[in-house]
RNA sequence: GGUCGCAUAGCUCAGCUGGUUAGAGCGCACGGUUCACAUCCGUGAGGUCGUAGGUUCGAAUCCUACUGCGACCACCA
């Protein structure tokens, strides 16, 4: 660390072999033995593991900056900070990955067999899988590497297994013929949650089913030219119709009681089909009759049930017709099924009409297919149960969400809880726990921890395990325990159960965040975190969210090669707000980092010169020159202080843009705008010895204080800088900020007198330049300023710092009031440029020959206009009875002097505007 | 259909408990070869805070309605 500082800023150049260090040196490592002892409190994260062959994305970005800025910022409080990374095994995805790479070479997975090809994705999975944890490395995350998890580790699994044979043995888990999500793609059942309704734009056909039999006394129904009597049923599906095993009714539609107990023949098929009476039949849609396909639809599944009629299922997994279908639509695909059918019926005059209709299909959340629901036999879990108490725990208040919208949604999701189809026709993943005897005659099933090798009741070992393996969110929502060791009682779930906080997007409130509540409190008897912070999606420009598929992505180690990963921090913290997404351009990475780029560079700037103009002499602590500190020097502590307050306030609430842009404007606005542009001169050492050495103080000070601060969002240029950073003379200090003191405000350091005098020159100084620019004067003429009802703290300002004003302003000589009687009596008439500035101090610049005196007085009145437009507000308010005796007094007075001051303005203002003509 | 959110400068957004002369970044205009930084410095233009009501002494901020956009949920076939 003792190279010398290179004069660009290069964070390639440091990034990594700082990380390297920080992880060798054990510094995200956290200890459950602290934290056991009662040494420290513990502060945990568990991170929503990513897929196992995922490659990160700016949502990764996202989520994992914002856990990095909360881990690091409690580490540096004190706390025992542990951030446990690891990845989810994806079922779905990542056998569809391996498919599609089988697809390429011309094979299926059946042609490997089930062993080959999970041996194949396992060996997939270990070649290129988890490049995502490395990958985060690169964006600094400091997780605790000694602690990556997998959802299918030995570990893992066995919490699986325990949590299957535990929910089984309560009842909990059971299985059952049911109308499930299918995906006719992925050839497997998905849960609700994994069916995503897309507003599509289809058609509602109106089909004619005619009576059997002669229509009843009383019924009015209209007829085919045959003369049957027909029933009018709409469906979006007409397909299904092959699979029609009733027709249903309102029990009180009078247009039909006399219908219910007869049948109708179910066109295409020469089956006849009851027409029952149900009260899930709403009257009022369409013609008051629906069609029933028990198979095919889960509202249809229960009229059936209800009504004990038979289930017919007309499609193949495949969503092929199948041998139940009419001979004529056997082998085809479900859509050319339906025109075909739809054709069918048009020729047989039995449809009515087709109408546009929209509405939401499930389409499939892994491959966009669209979801054929489809009765079959699966695993569910019995949800309710698992419900109540996740809903206390948010009810009162144990589990809390920010933003705290997002609690109602929530709650709605687990009051209207529904069972939880946990099997899936897949092969990579978590095998059931579920074993059937095939022994002629027993058929015993057997759900154990161990594998069996005989059957419990009739003792063969003709056994068989059931061919599913369960939904990947049935390892994930065991996620904040399972890493830690359950169903071990190990020092980390003593230590670290429950985490404390959980970062993640919305969009997986329910597949994994409610779930996790619920697995927490059954099985652990603790809600698994406290407090939810659920952030933004990432789009892009136009507001669509980035994706693979749109190409409309950005690689965030893109833009770490470009500009660091501090920049790339910088830039999603600043703008990431509690629940509000972020906008980046794909098409222009430059001016999307450049915030970023630009305030890591500035960091590393104002770092370069405070090495470079501090000199090698021991630096006194600020305490130890407390004497000889100048006004620059209070006004800075002042100003640290307030930072380290509202960045700390601003953490606590999650309002991580905030506390970005707080550092923002105090490290550029405050610290390198003004503080070092004043301190230049006495670090120089041309204001005397004692003012140099308050000036070292104050600048080791401030930024130590301040790469603190920033140390969280940008670990890296604050680390590089600081580590070089000379300690304060008998001060002892930490070897990394990884593991530094978080600041604390300093009360004694707030000095609002030097905040107002500072103020003020900083006015001054602006409104100077702002004169010199609106009269073109060229930085080369100096001026002279004249100043008069100059207040006490300008006055103080102006002793204290008269030479930096003349240097930043470029002004030759600065007259105040008396020290120039020439200048009062002569002002007015002189031509000159005026201003006044808020405490009512005047500035006058004589600018004979530059000046146009028309331009001036124009400026004037307008400068007037505005103030008397405010006056006028201020007085009306004073004149307000009820805002007087209403309102709190400090309010009020500083209305009263507001008013006051610009009545004292104005009145200046127009003798000078008089003096001009 | 239900629930929720958003609407502030050309763009992207801040504005935390109602009281500021409503802010930032980017963009724009103009001026800058000061030995930390042109990834910079300085100055400036640009806003009836979606519309209409209401509560209040006082509203960008709270309430209601409306308009527009978005999200989530939902079995109206």
């Amino acid at each position: 660390m003792t190279q010398p500082l290179a004069p660009q800023y290069d964070p390639t150049a440091f990034e990594a072999p700082l990380y390297r260090g920080w992880k060798e040196r054990g510094y995200f490592q956290a200890d459950a033995g602290v934290v056991l002892r009662g040494e420290r409190q513990p502060y945990v994260i568990v991170i929503p593991p990513p897929n196992v062959t995922a490659v990160l994305h700016m949502g990764h970005g996202l989520n994992n900056t914002v856990q990095d800025v909360l881990i690091r910022w409690r580490r540096m409080q004190g706390r025992e900070t542990l951030w446990v990374p690891g990845t989810d095994h994806a079922g779905i995805a990542t056998q569809n990955v391996v498919e599609r790479q089988l697809a390429a070479e011309g094979k299926t997975r059946y042609d490997l067999g089930r062993e080959a090809f999970v041996e194949r994705v396992w060996s997939w999975v270990r070649e290129t899988g988890s490049t995502i944890l490395r990958q985060l490395e690169a964006i600094g995350c400091s997780c605790d590497w000694t602690r990556t998890r997998f959802t299918l580790d030995p570990g893992l699994s066995r919490a699986v297994r325990e949590v299957f044979v535990r929910l089984y043995e309560k009842g909990l888990i059971y299985r059952g013929n049911y109308i499930i999500n299918w995906c006719p793609r992925c050839l497997t059942a998905l849960s609700n949650e994994e069916a995503e309704g897309v507003e599509t734009a289809g058609k509602l056909y109106h089909l004619r089913y005619p009576l059997a039999g002669p229509q009843p006394e009383g019924t009015r129904l209209p007829t085919l030219p045959d003369g049957r009597a027909y029933l009018v049923v709409a469906t979006t599906r007409p397909e299904t119709m092959l699979g029609d095993t009733a027709v249903a009714v309102h029990p009180d539609d009078a247009r039909y009681r006399a219908l219910v107990g007869r049948e109708v023949e179910l066109p295409l098929t020469g089956r006849r089909i009851p027409i029952v009476a149900d009260e899930y039949v709403d009257r009022e849609f369409g013609s008051g009759a629906v069609k029933i396909t028990p198979a095919h639809d889960p509202n249809d599944f229960e009229v059936a049930q209800r009504h004990g009629l038979p289930a017919l299922n007309v499609m193949t997994p495949e969503a092929t017709m199948n041998e139940n279908a009419p001979a004529e639509f056997r082998g085809l695909d479900r859509f050319e099924a339906r025109r075909r059918v739809v054709d069918a019926l048009a020729a047989a005059q039995l449809l009515e009409r087709v109408e546009d209709h929209t509405h939401a299909v499930p389409h499939c959340y892994r491959c966009d297919t669209v979801v054929e629901p489809r009765l079959s036999e699966q695993w569910f879990v019995r949800m309710r149960p698992l419900a109540e108490p996740a809903l206390a725990a948010s009810r009162e208040g144990r589990v809390r969400f920010t933003p705290q919208r997002w609690t109602k949604v929530y709650e709605d999701w687990l009051e209207n809880i529904r069972d939880w189809c946990i099997s899936r026709q897949l092969w990579w993943g978590h095998r059931i726990p579920v074993w059937y005897c095939r022994a002629d005659g027993c058929g015993e099933t057997i759900v154990a921890r161990e594998d069996p090798t005989h059957c419990p009741r009739c003792g063969s070992a003709s056994l068989e395990q059931d061919p599913d393996v369960l939904d990947t969110w049935f390892s994930s929502w065991l996620w904040p325990f399972s890493t830690l060791g359950w169903p071990d009682e190990t020092e980390d779930l003593k230590a670290f159960y429950p985490t404390s906080t959980l970062v993640t997007a919305p969009e997986i409130l329910f597949f994994w965040v409610a779930r996790m509540i619920m697995a927490g409190l059954e099985f652990m008897g603790k809600e698994p975190f406290r407090e939810v912070y659920l952030h933004g999606t990432v789009r892009d420009h136009l507001g669509r969210k980035m994706s693979k598929s749109l190409g409309n992505g950005i690689d965030p180690l893109a833009v770490v090669e470009l500009y660091g990963a501090d920049a790339l921090r910088y830039t999603i913290v600043s703008q990431a707000g509690p629940g509000t997404d972020l906008y980046m351009n794909y098409e222009d990475i430059e001016s999307t980092f450049a915030p970023g780029r630009n305030f890591a560079n500035k960091v590393w700037n104002v770092g370069r010169f405070a090495l470079l103009r501090i000199g090698d002499d021991a630096v006194p602590a600020v305490e130890d020159v407390k004497d000889s500190l100048e006004l620059a020097d209070r006004w800075i502590l002042s100003r640290l202080s307030g930072a380290v307050r509202d960045v700390t306030r601003h953490l606590e609430a999650f309002r991580l843009h905030e506390a970005a842009n707080t550092l923002y404007h105090f490290f550029w606005g405050e610290v390198a705008d003004w503080y070092v542009e004043l301190v230049k001169p006495r670090l120089a050492g041309e204001a005397g010895e004692a003012s140099r050495a308050a000036a070292r103080a104050t600048v080791v000070e401030v930024l130590d204080q301040a790469f603190r601060l920033m140390h969280p969002v940008m670990p890296f240029v604050t680390e590089a800088l600081w580590l070089r950073l000379p300690r304060p003379a008998g001060r002892s200090r930490e070897e990394s900020l990884v593991v530094a003191r978080w600041p604390v405000p300093a009360p004694e350091r707030e000095d609002a007198e030097a905040e107002a005098a500072m103020n003020a020159l900083i006015e001054l100084i602006g409104s100077v330049r702002g004169l010199r620019k609106e009269y073109d004067v060229p930085v080369s003429q100096e001026l002279e300023v004249r100043l008069s009802n100059v207040s006490a703290a300008l006055r103080g300002a102006l002793e204290a710092e008269e030479r930096a004003v003349r240097r930043l302003a470029r002004v030759r000589d600065i007259l105040v009031d008396g020290r120039a009687p020439e200048a009062k009596a002569g002002e007015g008439k002189a031509p000159g440029a005026h201003a006044v500035l808020r405490d009512g101090a005047e500035v006058f610049i004589p600018l004979a020959g530059v000046l146009d005196i028309e331009h001036e007085r124009r400026r004037l009145h307008a400068e007037m206009e505005r103030l008397s437009g405010l006056l006028r507000a201020v007085d009306g308010k004073l004149a307000n009875e009820q805002f007087v005796t209403r309102a709190p007094e400090s309010v009020v007075a500083r209305e009263r002097e507001k008013a006051q001051a610009l009545r004292d303005q104005l009145e200046r203002l127009s003798a000078k505007l008089a003096a001009l003509s």
